[in-house]
DNA sequence: CTGAAAGCGCTTACAG
DNA sequence: CTGAAAGCGCTTACAG
């Protein structure tokens, strides 16, 4: 049934059916033809259809979001915040998984474009992110999510990175540890090198010596990736009682690498994640880990986009959430030695 | 830039612009007036814009997707694997979440209706479920996934639930136990009550009196009803020396409560999950659960929805997938008594 | 308060 | 091989 259809049932026309289906315009037509208009549209089910409304105003209420991967246990609240959000103000997610590679996720963002999103919202972002551009470049509004560029040409939501690692390096060290090694995150990523950046800071303002500054590289914040970098950690630094890993599936990656070699945690090997994302509080042992608001953060990041769509500019913002520490099982005095 | 801004700078009609763009037409166009237009779209970076091609041709290729809830585990997979799926035929999803309330599952799919997806695929399906006769009166596409109605009015792609408990049955059996409690699932949905048949089934294939098939209900999937049904079960049936969970949340559920009953597991009481969610082999212990292939059950969701798209009909189909049984440490051989 | 008309950006049957 | 025209279902400036 289209708004034809019921001028034609009712005998009125188009446009005065249009103006009773939106509230917003109602009040301009007469209390009586109203009524019949919206019991007949009632009668037949009628549904207006949006995306001709989108046609002709040029607005889709669409807000499409990016992310890199829907079944890393981070993004799902993300989402929902987002959604919920989103739904408030009458706009729908249009959610596309697009992996890592950038080409991959042009061909995602051009879709997305194609189907006359208002606005975008990326996770996938990286430190200098030629898909950023090429959004910029169509000129949809933007924002970025969990993850920001370096330069501030897009405005984001995301964690303050450095406060989560201080929280951590800070527990370990009022345990009693000296040694601490961070598994690093991917260095492309905001979140990664942030957090890097963030662990060297907080043990400089402890007054912790260059050289016991000890770092272990991951190529991805995968548990495989964990595994491997606690590996090499272990090999290079067999003096670190304390791992800080740049996630928790790293930190995952850990418990797997120190099972590996006979170590037990915490009793040989404290370990801190980062992010407490759900069911970490089951494993073997309960992981220690930075909370990060990312339901807060999804959010945020609707508000934002939706902000600008509204025309209130303001320039460029990040807006940053204070992370808090979960201290559970997997921290404890470090070992005589 | 549209087809129009095109043809006005190229001198030809927007028909022929048109033609040139989409590749199953470009043969009606002439090779040397085609090249021109190609090379001057792509100079403007052209984008057809698919919700005015939708709105002509009356498909939209998208397809809605409705989910009681992301944040669940399961459903990230089976996400990927529909979308994997769609993309690959030209289709995109549009995903939302909608929480297990009826009313709000109605309101989003008049919302997914109004944006005029070519079909609906549902995860939400209850065992008599109002939010299908309306989405089966509006004349969608319709497939449900992970969960069926039990009418067969709509396909649905599922696991094989008796199947799956069989195998978690027959492993506790093997191992030597004889008291038994299943941790019921919710009842209005497909996966609790076909699951406590299979339970039934099993032991009744097996030879177990009626009166040693216990059972204890938990109210919702969640990891809280899962602790408090339980608690109930340990209560009123202290013999049991195995339970299976209706789903891995619930088993979760059963390591809080034997923790908080100084019951240990396996030594005490093993545990079985359902789902073989992601990390269950990281809790303490790792759990024995049934693995469901969810991805593949996405895959093969979008494909039914796809066929029936295609007028492919061949009537309402279900189609189910084998589970499969993953030993781990939650479950052992009885404690002597 | 209501109607007539134009147009959003496409697609496609019909001509030539 | 190319063009002219109609129309998908809305919205909205313009008349009356």
């Amino acid at each position: 049934m289209t708004l034809k259809g019921l001028a034609e049932i009712l005998g009125v026309h188009t446009s005065t059916v249009g103006r009773v289906m939106d509230p917003e315009t109602r009040h301009m037509v007469g209390e009586e033809v109203a009524q019949r208009v919206l019991k007949e549209a009632a009668k037949h089910g009628y549904r207006p259809n949006k995306m001709a409304a989108a046609l002709r105003t040029r607005r889709s209420n669409i807000v499409g979001v990016m992310l890199p991967d829907i079944t890393n246990p981070v993004f799902p609240p993300i989402l929902l915040g987002i959604e919920d959000e989103l739904r408030k103000h009458g706009y729908v997610a249009l959610v596309t998984n697009a992996g890592e590679d950038p080409a991959q996720q042009r061909f995602v963002v051009d879709q997305l474009l194609a189907r006359q999103v208002d606005a975008l919202i990326l996770a996938t972002a990286t430190r200098d992110d030629p898909v950023i551009g090429h959004c910029l470049e169509a000129g949809v509004a933007l924002v970025t999510v969990n993850r920001s560029e370096d330069s501030s040409r897009v405005s984001s939501v995301v964690n303050d990175e450095y406060a989560g690692m201080r929280l951590a390096v800070e527990h370990v060290l009022a345990l009693g540890h000296s040694q601490l090694v961070h598994l690093v995150g991917p260095q492309t990523l905001s979140t990664g090198h942030l957090r890097k950046e963030g662990y060297e800071l907080a043990l400089a303002a402890h007054g912790v010596a260059r050289d016991d500054v000890l770092l272990a590289e991951c190529s991805a914040y995968t548990r495989e990736a964990g595994r491997a970098g606690c590996l090499d950690a272990l090999d290079r630094y067999p003096q670190a009682t304390a791992i800080l890993a740049g996630n928790d599936l790293l930190a995952l990656g850990c418990y797997d690498a120190l099972r590996e070699r006979g170590l037990r945690c915490p009793e040989d090997v404290s370990v801190v994640g980062h992010n407490d994302m759900p069911f970490v509080d089951m494993v073997n042992p309960p992981l220690t880990t930075v909370r990060i608001g990312h339901h807060a953060m999804g959010v945020q990041a609707a508000q934002l986009v939706l902000r600008q769509l509204r025309g209130e500019g303001g320039g460029q913002v990040e807006i940053r959430l204070k992370p808090e520490l979960v201290v559970r099982g997997s921290t404890a005095v470090p070992r005589k030695r």
